[in-house]
DNA sequence: GTCTATATGGGGATAGAC
DNA sequence: GTCTATCCCCATATAGAC
């Protein structure tokens, strides 16, 4: 993301100092390489400064991993509430479900090296940064939850919808997208488009007409 | 899998002895504990050897994880090519797609160390080890795209679907299941069938009839 | 705030006895 | 086929100079 100025040595980016700089290149490295394949020193080399360095900074590595992943589920949390926030009073659930879907794979494959980070380390960290993260993403769980309930309630799903069930399937679905998505065949917001197609609608031939 | 013999030593099974026991022991850590995390040692440890034995059967860690990538294929691969060879000649493509999906779930979350230690790590493995295991993961994608691809020129499908996309989809989302699946709130199969009910027809209310 | 130097532990892999 | 013993490398983390 960051430039590196045309004099420097390969492989280590300008000088982004102190706590900020070093969660910035740690995020790309993990979203990148994943957990185990990114050393301290290969952050501290990325960030310009020498590994013993960062634990002026940071305790452990743990705490560098932990601050990551709550920020990578704030950043898609806040852009998923925002997005539903920003529609016009009274949009119907299709409209509110694309523009859901649509913020989030925006951060997942747009925005944010912390959120792609945090999808794709999750599974490979130790059990007590799994913990430490469970807070927020419980959150933003029953952010969709409550979302996907209010759509429920009003009619505009199945009534035989289980909300929780589809929720997993839902993020899941578009979390995994992140291991193949590939931005010279389409845009984030165009596989958006298909996603919502698929989920709304289903993909078979639908006889009779509808929305 | 295998039970212990009550009076075994804690952490290490009966002797599981040669290749095989091997790989099927460390198909299951893997699955368990992700790459990076899963030693030799303890491969030795749950096979009931010492690591250094290991080596007598496998020229390195890589060639352990190769063999188990492959093998994860190939059984989720001939199992969803079973199922829907199985199926009554003139099945519908709602049917044949439902026991596709069923197949795959199976083998992810019922059968296979072997399948689910592929989904769980293959993200994890060095490029080389990915590398090798392209081979046959194209050929389960081609079989996929295939069956697809027939049921779209039968006018199953909707002809505006974008086939190559729609199996990055599905597969994502069903593998994607491995994380939060827990045979305590429902089996696969029940699983199976809610997919299959998304897929096929969405998740909005019908205002027409349909399939 | 960053450096150098180092303690400590664990990993993959090899050699040779049995 | 499996063992013990060991080499070599690299990881996190700490201590103290600047």
């Amino acid at each position: 993301m960051a430039e590196v100025p045309s004099g420097q040595p390969q492989g280590q980016s300008r000088q982004k100092v102190g706590r900020d700089g070093i969660l910035d290149v740690a995020a790309r490295l993990f979203r990148e390489h994943g957990y185990a394949h990114v050393t301290l020193r290969k952050i501290a080399q990325a960030a310009g400064i020498k590994a013993g360095s960062i634990y002026y900074h940071f305790g452990s590595k743990d705490e560098i991993v932990v601050a990551i992943l709550d920020a990578g589920i704030a950043v898609v949390h806040e852009q998923m509430h925002q997005a539903v926030s920003a529609l016009p009073a009274g949009s119907g659930g299709a409209t509110i479900l694309r523009a859901a879907i649509r913020a989030h794979l925006r951060a997942l494959l747009d925005f944010s090296d912390y959120t792609s980070a945090n999808v794709r380390i999750f599974g490979q960290v130790p059990q007590v940064v799994r913990d430490a993260n469970l807070p927020v993403r419980r959150a933003y769980e029953a952010e969709w939850d409550a979302l996907l309930s209010g759509l429920q309630a009003q009619g505009a799903l199945r009534a035989d919808l289980d909300i929780r069930r589809f929720r997993l399937m839902l993020i899941g679905a578009l979390n995994a997208t992140l291991e193949w998505f590939d931005p010279d065949r389409g845009s984030a917001d165009a596989l958006s488009d298909t996603y919502a197609d698929i989920f709304l609608d289903g993909i078979l031939t639908r006889t009779g007409g509808q929305t």
